[in-house]
DNA sequence: TTCCAGGTATGCA
DNA sequence: TGCATACCTGGA
């Protein structure tokens, strides 16, 4: 993959497999929506246009610093996701069947703290709720920001929503996860190093010490750890997923984790993408 | 009007 | 330890 600056952004040649239509539509991020023919959003305090052209992706705006000290983490350009995708189709004939819709889908390596509270909100919530809530949780507390398409807004910090009332958080439509919300952000900026710490952990004790904040359970604990902590094994059992393991594989969830190992997650992923869009 | 949505916390046996 | 139940809210 060739990378060059071109126009103020930044240009992908050749990155035949990402596609932003899948990245942003496969349930691990909340804040890339479609607008025109890219989709346009918020990551580390930056505003970013994404946009597929041909085998081409344009990164907008974008220089190659910012190239290569957030987006190339972010979108995790250093992983072979081709091998990866025919590694976990190798003796699965239905996830084989369902690997060409899924062609383009990449894990992102997200800020662990705008994971964390934004899966607590997801918890029996529909994912257009997630999306509004989160958008206007940035708004009400997050900086501002000068996007091409005009103001957006970072995900806030853990002062900032620790700071807020449980009532403030109410009246944005968080509903019961209102004290989730607060007492997490409050527990986060009483100590800046805790979320830091977690990825050094194995798997199990990642796991445990993040269903130590309030609102987090293992299906949220598992999808911080995969979209923000480099955690490739781990596999949020949604009920999206119980359906797949059940109806296609006739196992638990926790058999079907087994058979990929290391690429559980992205295995997950490619069966919640499938799943959702009835290609399953 | 009722049900459902990428679950979690709580109480009880 | 395992199970049942309540919980905000908006769209279908």
């Amino acid at each position: 993959m060739r990378v060059y600056e071109k126009s103020g952004g930044v240009v992908l040649e050749d990155a035949a497999w990402f596609d932003p239509a899948i990245i942003f539509d496969c349930g691990q991020c909340f804040r890339f929506v479609p607008k025109g023919d890219a989709f346009c959003g918020v990551a580390f305090g930056r505003a970013l246009s994404v946009k597929k052209d041909g085998e081409d992706v344009h990164l907008f705006p974008c220089t190659m610093g910012e190239f290569e000290s957030i987006w190339r983490r972010y979108f995790d350009f250093d992983r072979d996701y081709e091998a990866l995708c025919a590694s976990v189709c190798e003796n699965d004939a239905r996830l084989k069947e369902a690997a060409p819709c899924c062609k383009g889908l990449r894990i992102l390596r997200q800020e662990p703290f705008e994971t964390l509270i934004s899966f607590i909100i997801s918890a029996n919530n529909n994912i257009a709720r997630i999306r509004s809530v989160i958008e206007k949780l940035c708004a009400a507390y997050g900086e501002k920001i000068e996007a091409p398409w005009g103001d957006a807004y970072a995900f806030p910090t853990a002062e900032a929503l620790a700071s807020a009332s449980v009532e403030e958080l109410r009246a944005l439509g968080l509903g019961y996860r209102d004290q989730y919300v607060k007492k997490t952000a409050m527990a986060v900026a009483s100590d800046p190093q805790i979320l830091s710490q977690i990825p050094t952990m194995d798997l199990d004790a990642a796991r445990k010490a993040l269903c130590q904040f309030h609102g987090v359970g293992n299906k949220v604990a598992d999808c911080i750890l995969l979209f923000s902590m480099d955690k490739t094994a781990a596999f949020p059992k949604d009920v999206w997923i119980r359906r797949v393991a059940q109806e296609v594989y006739g196992c638990d969830c926790d058999t079907l984790a087994a058979r990929y190992g290391d690429a559980a997650g992205f295995a997950q992923q490619m069966m919640f993408y499938s799943a959702r869009w009835k290609k399953f």
